[in-house]
DNA sequence: CTTGAAATACTACTACG
DNA sequence: CGTAGTAGTATTTCAAG
């Protein structure tokens, strides 16, 4: 891949070509089959090389390259990244922890929300309806290490008035990816 | 990037060359400053070039295209994916689901495991402690497409006695990545 | 506006010190 | 681990649909 100079490339338009795609109804721009093909591929795996995934989707290099930049620039593509395996990295635990607040009012939600995202291993964070304010999962070592999470932290979240804890026991799945 | 050939390259033991590093209990191997400098970077953006990586992490090309496909053949590094933008993808809305099953038997949460994984956009699904024996996290347009999954798949779940869906209003953080 | 072919620049990759 | 050389890729340019 390398991503070097990608100069005053002007975000075009791009109107699908010549097939008429019938794309329901998405928000940015309509996606051909080429596009999707490249997506789908690239979701399960992006360390291909230009010209591999170029013959995949049966198009040319220079063709395939200009439109993943173009995914890249509309922002389709968030982004590359390396998944680490959590357990070799020593975070092999899992918990999803259900957020009620004291108050419901602006400042409290702005309040918790900023240093929520201060939490060691917080992966994710939530508004949520229903009878949690927020869901959040928090990925640690070992139930050692989250219960010291959970008295250092987590408690002194601000606004709190309860916390439920659901430790994960098992990963069923697990997936960045989903269906185009 | 570009995953070619990489042929019969033995995993080596890694040694941390000169400096000994402290690495404090990790289960595959001990992690020198600089592996974790290389995670950190293609947590955070795997396009980057192996030349570029090397002179962030301040070695010669070679070396750390070694580092990083010692890391890849390890499993430390699952893969490298694109991430896309759910909402430009069309499937902006997250909805949280809290399921209980009827029985506790082994073959139960097995049939509903096997099932779970279809329903189409699934993202997460995990045993927990607790009042819910599932957590699911599930991907879609608009409460629409959810309100059809709901009464077409996810009602008919197997063994399913009660689910409870949590909606989520505001994604406040949402990351592949974590602490090294 | 998009595609594909050719030419160039840069990178990944290999062998060796 | 680093240096040097080769092979292959990314990227630009350009012409054409």
């Amino acid at each position: 891949m390398s991503t070097r100079k990608v100069r005053g490339a002007s975000i075009a338009p791009a109107t699908a070509s010549a097939t008429s795609e019938s794309a329901q109804a998405d928000p940015l721009h309509a996606l051909d089959r080429i596009d999707r093909a490249i997506l789908r591929q690239l979701q399960t795996d992006a360390s291909i090389s230009n010209v591999a995934l170029a013959a995949k989707v049966k198009l040319s290099a220079p063709a395939c390259l200009r439109r993943v930049e173009r995914l890249k620039e509309s922002g389709l593509i968030r982004g590359v990244v390396a998944l680490i395996d959590p357990k070799a990295a020593g975070a092999g635990m899992l918990v999803i922890i259900g957020v009620v607040l004291d108050r419901s009012t602006p400042e409290s939600f702005a309040e918790f929300e900023k240093a929520a995202q201060k939490v060691a291993g917080c992966m994710e964070c939530h508004v949520v309806t229903g009878e949690f304010d927020y869901f959040m999962t928090i990925r640690t070592r070992d139930s050692d290490s989250f219960n010291r999470l959970h008295a250092e932290q987590l408690l002194y979240l601000p606004g709190v008035r309860q916390i439920r804890s659901f430790m994960v026991l098992k990963e069923i799945l697990s997936t960045t990816k989903f269906p185009l």
